[in-house]
DNA sequence: CGATGTCTGTCTAATACTGAACACACGCGC
DNA sequence: GCGCGTGTGTTCAGTATTAGACAGACATCG
């Protein structure tokens, strides 16, 4: 009896990256990576916070019998490692690039010396956290208060959303059952289970993408 | 199969409320609600944003049937509210006072105005916001990890540290089971179930008041 | 006092969920 | 082709959890 995980996807309004950039006397570093790259470990030392200009990125948490929680999902102009900001001295989760993934490294004495100097960059950075407080919030709550079932239709309808941000799709990315059994804090059994449950009920479709259909609102929404 | 809901408490560095309270031209109303009085509930218009002098907040959710999850508890120095500065129109929640408590309302245009005005202000606000996030994080994490005998067990301790801000007191307040079954996230038969093991374990001891052992410990930790 | 409401302790039947196993398919490297 | 790793579909026994019921304890109030 032990759940494991979910998702979150944080996305915030427009910010003028460039302008940022381009601010004198701000330093920060540019570093890329790919697929699979892992960006920092929980337990290492935190100092920097990451800004995303391109890519994707998921934090987990690994507790202590090894089991592992996504915990959210960030994409470009989300901020993320911003705990030590709060006096957290070592990173408390892993990230990792789901996609080849460009960040802003900035560290957190410079950050918040710029953040006194650049209202529109203190004004991007409370936003994004207001919006991922609120998006931790509604995960929090819907852990709370449904089973395992609506969670991965409601996981479902969020991938779906987050799989390109400008067209509409509701293609998902390749996502093995595991992944998101570790998404919805479940088993692989009863991700398997579901799914198939949808996919019989014309849900969803897929062989090896995952096609959400609009209809799978019903499910969660179904009370 | 349903759970109902979890507990937070955040809780941050000092601030001088007084300096910010005489502030010049900062558009504020002080308000006192008494213990048990709804602050703001659920679907009201949302265009302020509260901080606490003193007392205690409680933050909860009624889903579609009726359900009741609480989400946060507040103390003094935090905020609350704060979503419609990230747009959100309508409370997504309700607030009710749990002892005494006294508020300070803000506009949400005015607290803009005055969060690049005041950078002590705006320092404290960000500090809060990340705590609060880490909280919210943590408490996720909590609910995808642990079964509800140890989201039960870390929320006494919770509590307990709760109980009086300064002293290290490790007795709670007036707490029914119901409650705890909603800040935990299941039912009242667990909740029961789980306090008499416990105090047969030694972990606690209650009869009308409950008091926390620091041996409670062993169940969160131990893994 | 008797009525009422709230909280606890206890129980039960039904259900949700876990953890683990096994066979099978598929892609990949060599 | 073969071996290997990864992901799927499926089953299953055991456990955790729920929803609901019931009775008793206790306080409050008119």
């Amino acid at each position: 009896m032990k759940r494991k995980k979910a998702i979150r996807n944080g996305r915030t309004g427009l910010f003028n990256a460039q302008k940022f950039l381009d601010t004198a006397g701000v330093a920060r570093k540019v570093m890329d990576y790919h697929r699979g790259e892992s960006i920092y470990s929980q337990g290492e030392a935190a100092t920097t916070v990451m800004y995303i200009q391109k890519g994707g990125v998921r934090l987990s948490v690994v507790n202590g019998s090894g089991k592992e929680a996504v915990v959210a999902m960030f994409g470009p102009t989300d901020f993320f490692g911003e705990g030590c900001m709060a006096g957290q001295t070592v990173r408390m989760g892993t990230t990792t690039a789901v996609t080849p993934t460009t960040v802003l490294v900035i560290q957190k004495m410079e950050l918040l010396r710029v953040l006194h100097a650049e209202h529109e960059l203190s004004d991007h950075f409370i936003a994004y956290m207001l919006a991922h407080n609120i998006r931790v919030e509604e995960d929090l709550i819907d852990q709370l208060f449904n089973s395992s079932e609506k969670r991965l239709a409601r996981t479902l309808l969020l991938l779906a959303r987050y799989g390109e941000q400008d067209q509409p799709e509701r293609v998902l990315a390749k996502v093995s059952q595991e992944t998101l059994a570790s998404m919805v804090g479940t088993t692989r059994s009863r991700i398997n289970f579901f799914m198939n449950k949808f996919r019989k009920l014309g849900f969803i479709e897929y062989n090896g993408t995952i096609k959400v259909n609009k209809s799978l609102l019903t499910v969660v929404l179904h009370e």
